[in-house]
DNA sequence: GCCAACGTTGGC
DNA sequence: GCCAACGTTGGC
């Protein structure tokens, strides 16, 4: 098996957008919450290779797995639906909110440090892809989401697996 | 620039 | 709730 890195997977991508998988945990904030929201800045990210790509990589229009981190009950845990960019990185407000847990005391209106995108409902699987079904999946071998001590909350995924996902959840 | 200590993530 | 694996921080 090949280790295809993040660099690797998001400079494969010859179409017009990119794919990508978004972790959410969903007691604090799910995927039927953005299906009642309709759209959210994507607001909270503080770390610095997933800033990276929200404000380098993710264009208008790229395609994103939304996942649920540690769901309740664990084997809920795994890809729940679809959503789409639908705003490129914009300056993250809670950096500025003192009374943020997120708030970052080196960020000015000037200089932030902190950026999100806007992400946008498209559907809700009927069931949820769990991580232990992916990890069965051999096609999927190469997704980061399933490597072991992954954390990286905003991955790339290539255009074959999230085809792959695509068909299997959309049927 | 190294790396130990610390804090966090997230599956189990 | 545990803890392995990871990212960040800060002393040197």
């Amino acid at each position: 098996m090949k280790n295809l890195t993040a660099l690797d997977i998001i400079s494969s991508s010859n179409g017009p957008h990119k794919f990508w998988l978004m972790k959410s945990e969903p007691h604090v904030f799910s995927i039927d919450q953005l299906k009642k929201e309709g759209s959210t800045p994507w607001e909270g990210v503080r770390n610095y290779q997933a800033r990276n790509f929200m404000m380098n990589e993710m264009k208008v229009g790229d395609q994103v797995l939304f996942y649920h981190s540690s769901a309740e009950p664990p084997y809920e845990t795994g890809i729940a639906g679809l959503a789409e960019i639908a705003e490129s990185a914009t300056p993250d407000k809670l950096q500025f909110d003192k009374k943020s847990e997120y708030y970052d005391a080196k960020a000015t209106k000037e200089k932030p440090q902190w950026f999100c995108v806007r992400v946008q409902f498209k559907e809700k699987f009927k069931k949820t892809f769990t991580l232990a079904e992916l990890k069965a999946e051999k096609e999927l071998s190469e997704m980061l989401v399933i490597r072991q001590g992954m954390r990286l909350s905003i991955q790339p995924v290539t255009e074959k697996d999230f085809q792959f996902i695509l068909k299997k959840c959309t049927k």
